[in-house]
DNA sequence: GAATTTCTACGAAGAATTTCGTTGTTAAAT
DNA sequence: ATTTAACAACGAAATTCTTCGTAGAAATTC
């Protein structure tokens, strides 16, 4: 699986968070300072489709894309991916470092400890 | 700051690991299938000096490069452009794949533990 | 049904990335 | 001192990424 470029991750994510979308929709629910040219989203869902990021439905006019992958493998093949190139294949360092990076709060620290007590559960034997 | 290319990471990677590090440091220390050529890893030097992320000593003829920030500083801005660009901005969401992405060992779920808690306790105001 | 609008497809231009050959210069070896 | 080896600098080719203009087809409007 091709990792996607940062104009691709951005439009992956507006079809997460939107659903199935047209290239207008697309459009308006990407993130960004200058709104995102007509021509440009499509050449990008046309790439993204060859390279199997997205899929399509053409039966209407208005070809429909949708994200290939659920968010969640996604995400974990890119912070795999990271994790890989920046922290020496150490998650741990990954953790740390994003704990430092951002502001968290209570309610997922709780949910953090709650994978983690799970993950000391499941890993022994 | 401007962020790495995957090529770029991979070379400051060496200079973390290997210190301060001549051409000839750098393609031995620099992991990767094929040997990078003498060239390519000059020219990768060359750029990223332009760039600001290596810095270089040209007292000696062989010149000596250094990565231009720690490594703890460009993790933790890799670690946030990531949280922003796939995660919608939550450090936790991250750190959750992290933790089912690879295995973690038991030592380092204490170390994630501790800084939990350091966190829980100065976040409180 | 002709004109206008709304799409997709295609192509191309500019920028960035990656790789390597060549050139010229400095240092070392004979 | 002349040759050889090591090195930095430069340029260029191949590839990918990003953006947009234009053309043609399908639908809608008048």
């Amino acid at each position: 699986m091709k990792k996607p470029t940062d104009s691709e991750l951005a439009i992956l994510h507006a079809l997460w968070d939107h659903g199935p979308a047209t290239v207008a929709e697309v459009i308006g629910t990407v993130g960004g300072k200058k709104p995102m040219g007509y021509t440009t989203a499509l050449k990008f869902l046309q790439i993204m489709h060859e390279k199997g990021l997205v899929k399509r439905d053409e039966s209407r006019r208005q070809h429909v894309y949708r994200a290939a992958l659920p968010p969640g493998r996604m995400r974990k093949a890119l912070v795999g991916d990271l994790i890989d190139r920046a922290f020496g294949g150490s998650a741990a360092q990954m953790v740390l470092h994003a704990l430092g990076a951002r502001k968290v709060g209570e309610a997922e620290i709780a949910e953090i400890r709650e994978m983690l007590d799970a993950m000391a559960k499941g890993g022994e034997e």
